[in-house]
RNA sequence: GGGAAGGUGGCUGAGCGGUCAAAAGCAUCAGACUGUAAAUCUGACGGUUAACCCCUACGUAGGUUCGAAUCCUGCCCUUCCCA
């Protein structure tokens, strides 16, 4: 089988990205491709570090798909080695080493949730560890004689901290020019990455020039905004949706986006067609948003759950009513006395006592649909209760006298 | 190796012997308002307590003091200048 023409190509790869250095480079490789019928070489890397994927990353993994299905090949690079180095792209870069035991349980994480959206038999997964783990020192220092350290400072991130007084060290240093080798060791065609990639990417080109490759062409996809819609989706700042978060959660979560912010998810994610999307945009948000919110529930999960999770959201709050499948628990009457021993029990968010007063002081909770906002009063003599404790929670409680 | 400045709550950052569980902002949570939101407004925001008391906490280990986030000493860490 062949592949499609060189141009056909190059639109669906460029469609969505941030920038490709360059457009020339990548229409040629793709005509060697398609005259020699073999594949062009897609370079990902990703470290094994934090194995919890999320939107952010779907961008990438979405255009590695798009690569799969025009018939290239994946490398899905696990960058093991790397992951006792630490990606300085963090501010906190003391991370410990992580044992290989650990590194092999997170790369099975990774490609269990990373096959969610790649095809597996289409993807070639590898260790850097492989070739990295038998780099000698001479062999290292001469990549460290490539590059100079006011090159190195360039790269924004590095600028900023050196500028600006924050520790630097020279391990951190060596982690694009890690990224780098990778490229050469596996004769990457094509690397893609965040714009936070930039420089890593970019010194790849670099170093496969020096060691007689033909550079790589480099794609960057745009920094997904988290939740907030002012930072970028990260986990550590809690502003993201997981790709193995339950359905409710995903859904929920797209509803909490702010109108504006949904339609640039529209943009990169959704399968409408432009003149669908306008058509929404004429309609009330509130169902764009409901639609975005399937749109991708769906596809993290599917279209059973999809619908579930649309009818819970809507149950809990477009109807406010109680959601059938709250968590239910039994609890002793002889155990609990006020409302907040109730509510500290049955909650699992509530991480101590004095958050459980100050929610049900400041009118978060209800019981059966009646509002209670003293902590000390005793609990409502029935057997079974509804409480809703603060806008999430959602918990029946049988009461059992003993 | 020499010199200087620092390390405060989830983050930024004020405090510089008692009135400090520690200003302010951000984040978070709850309420109101809405279209689920966002924005806005109100309130809360270490633990325990009905509340007071109390306990824990200003890098770490000691010390001075009736009393220390604040003063002293060692250690760890960060930054800058000089070599």
């Amino acid at each position: 089988m062949g592949f499609s023409g060189p141009k056909e190509q190059l639109e669906i790869i460029s469609r969505g990205t941030e920038s490709i250095i360059s457009e020339e480079e990548l229409l040629l490789k793709l005509k060697d491709s398609k005259n020699s019928n073999k594949p062009l070489r897609i370079k990902a890397g990703f470290d094994p570090t934090a194995p919890d994927l999320h939107l952010g990353h779907c961008l990438l993994l979405k255009k590695l798909r798009d690569f799969q299905d025009l018939g290239h090949e994946i490398i899905f690079l696990i960058g093991d080695f790397t992951a006792g180095i630490g990606d300085p792209t963090g501010k906190n870069e003391t991370r410990p080493p992580l044992s290989s035991e650990e590194i092999i349980k997170n790369s099975k994480t990774y490609e269990r949730q990373v096959f969610k959206i790649l095809d597996k038999d289409k993807t070639k997964v590898m260790f850097n560890s492989s070739w990295l783990n038998n780099i000698g020192v001479d062999d290292l220092l001469r990549l460290t004689s490539l590059v100079n350290v006011a090159r190195i400072l360039e790269r924004d991130d590095f600028s900023k901290r050196y500028k600006s007084g924050v520790s630097i060290s020279l391990k951190e240093f060596m982690y694009p020019l890690i990224q780098a080798y990778d490229s050469v060791a596996i004769k990457a065609d094509v690397e893609m990455g965040g714009t936070d990639q930039t420089f890593n990417i970019l010194l790849g080109r670099d170093f496969q020039r020096h060691f007689n490759q033909q550079p790589q062409v480099a794609i960057f996809l745009p920094i997904l905004e988290g939740l907030d819609g002012v930072n970028k989706m990260s986990k550590s700042l809690g502003n993201y949706i997981g790709v193995e978060e339950n359905e409710v959660d995903i859904f929920g979560k797209v509803m909490s986006v702010s109108d504006e912010l949904m339609w640039k998810y529209y943009g990169f994610f959704s399968s409408k067609s432009e003149s669908e999307i306008e058509e929404l945009k004429k309609g009330h948000p509130m169902i764009a948003k409901k639609e975005l919110a399937f749109e991708l529930t769906f596809w993290l999960h599917n279209e059973a759950l999809a619908s579930k999770a649309k009818e819970d959201f809507e149950t809990k709050f477009s109807d406010k009513e109680f959601p059938d499948d709250a968590r239910e628990l039994t609890l002793d009457r002889d155990s609990i006395n006020t409302l907040l021993d109730l509510v500290f029990e049955a909650s699992n968010s509530l991480s101590s006592r004095g958050e459980a007063k100050r929610l049900i002081s400041q009118g978060g909770l209800t019981i059966n649909n009646k509002k209670y906002s003293d902590f000390k009063e005793t609990i409502p003599d029935e057997d079974n209760l509804e409480l809703k404790i603060g806008k999430k929670e959602f918990v029946k409680v049988n009461i059992k006298a003993s």
